[in-house]
RNA sequence: AACGCGAUGAUAUC
């Protein structure tokens, strides 16, 4: 269960097993404690670890690195730091694994010298990198514009006959996308293929993304046809991507083409889909459109988030429709979505509009009061 | 005893 995602039922069979005092093994507590993680139950997982030594469980490097990820994931730098020297204390050596959590983790949050000092210590443990390490590395330093020693990253893997897999080449085409170099994202791509690497639906999304965002939505269109004519099936990511640029190019309708084509290929929309469509849509102020993807997005499943809300809050503002966007700011915390600091700017716009200075100065207030920072 | 558990890439709003 919980490899195929299914968290719920995993935790509850956990649960279960307890109750009829079959008592879990590390290998259980692991997969538990891994699934809370994933869920964001973070505080559960840490309840879970303090229990395993009463169930006579010894946690082991899975459960250490299962905690860390999860600590990482939320940007608890300080606290993965203090389990990480908690776990070296106690005896376990962190494998090469650890050290791949702890680098991306770091990593992503900036701290590339925390990184580069973990990086040090598996050298000196003679711990082996792998290619999920230099990765890791390659992405946190172009994110951070320290692009030569990304470089030199590069070159250090094949050193340790590693060589650049997928994963390396999507990070730097995404890359070279973000700068706003659509066609040096291109030539990597064709290096990549030259050098007899098969791009999966990742690099290609990448590179359609990378012309997309630098105004070449045709461009983006066109290897997006030339990914399917190479075999290689476009996903939710890849419509996502092509539906958002030709929508914000103005070619709404072949945006909407797209949206269709993706039911006939078994491609399922999600959240991602419905709110790039209804931005699109009410900015072209088209709000019967955009709420019918509101209401379409609903009747299919998907639970609206804070940034759903917050394009439909904004499209009925642009519509003029000041009540509704004040009632959907109500519905959605009554089905318990938290409203995010994007959320109360648009609303205190909506308010400010509506001529209503004291209800947008008390929810500024509540949005201060509720921890959120107004930027 | 064996088996089972952990890591890196793409897309949306002000």
């Amino acid at each position: 269960h919980v490899k195929l995602g299914d968290n719920f039922t995993a935790y509850s069979l956990f649960k279960a097993m307890k109750k009829r005092d079959c008592f879990p093994d590390v290998v259980t507590y692991n997969a538990i404690i891994h699934c809370l993680c994933k869920e964001g139950f973070l505080g559960t997982a840490i309840k879970m670890f303090e229990s395993m030594e009463t169930d006579g469980c010894i946690p082991n490097v899975v459960t250490y690195s299962s905690l860390l990820h999860g600590f990482l994931k939320l940007g608890r730098l300080r606290s993965a730091y203090t389990l990480f020297q908690r776990m070296e204390k106690i005896g376990i050596k962190p494998d090469a694994h650890v050290y791949c959590i702890l680098i991306d983790g770091f990593g992503r949050f900036g701290k590339l010298g925390h990184a580069l000092r973990f990086l040090d210590q598996m050298k000196r443990e003679g711990c082996p990198r792998n290619s999920v390490i230099y990765n890791s590395l390659i992405g946190s330093f172009i994110k951070m514009g320290r692009v030569q020693e990304a470089a030199r990253f590069f070159y250090e893997m094949s050193h340790n006959e590693l060589a650049p897999d997928v994963f390396t080449f999507s990070i730097l085409i995404g890359s070279c996308g973000n700068c706003g170099l659509p066609n040096e994202a291109y030539q990597i791509f064709r290096r990549m293929t030259e050098n007899g690497y098969k791009p999966d639906a990742y690099v290609y999304t990448a590179l359609i993304n990378s012309f997309g965002k630098a105004g070449q939505p045709n461009r983006a269109w066109q290897l997006f046809e030339e990914m399917k004519a190479h075999g290689c099936a476009p996903n939710v990511a890849t419509y996502n991507s092509l539906i958002n640029y030709l929508g914000k190019a103005g070619q709404t309708d072949e945006a909407y083409k797209l949206f269709e084509e993706m039911a006939e290929r078994n491609c399922t929309p999600d959240l991602f889909t419905f709110s790039t469509l209804m931005d699109i849509f009410g900015k072209a102020r088209n709000i019967r459109a955009s709420c019918a993807l509101f209401n379409q997005l609903k009747t299919r499943g998907l639970v609206p988030n804070a940034f759903v809300y917050n394009i439909h809050i904004q499209n009925l503002w642009r519509a003029g429709e000041l009540k509704m966007a004040c009632d959907v700011f109500h519905e959605m915390q009554t089905v318990r979505c938290a409203p995010d600091a994007v959320i109360f700017n648009t609303m205190i716009g909506v308010l400010v509009e509506a001529g209503d200075t004291n209800a947008a100065i008390l929810l500024y207030e509540e949005m201060t009061e509720g921890g959120l920072r107004p930027n």
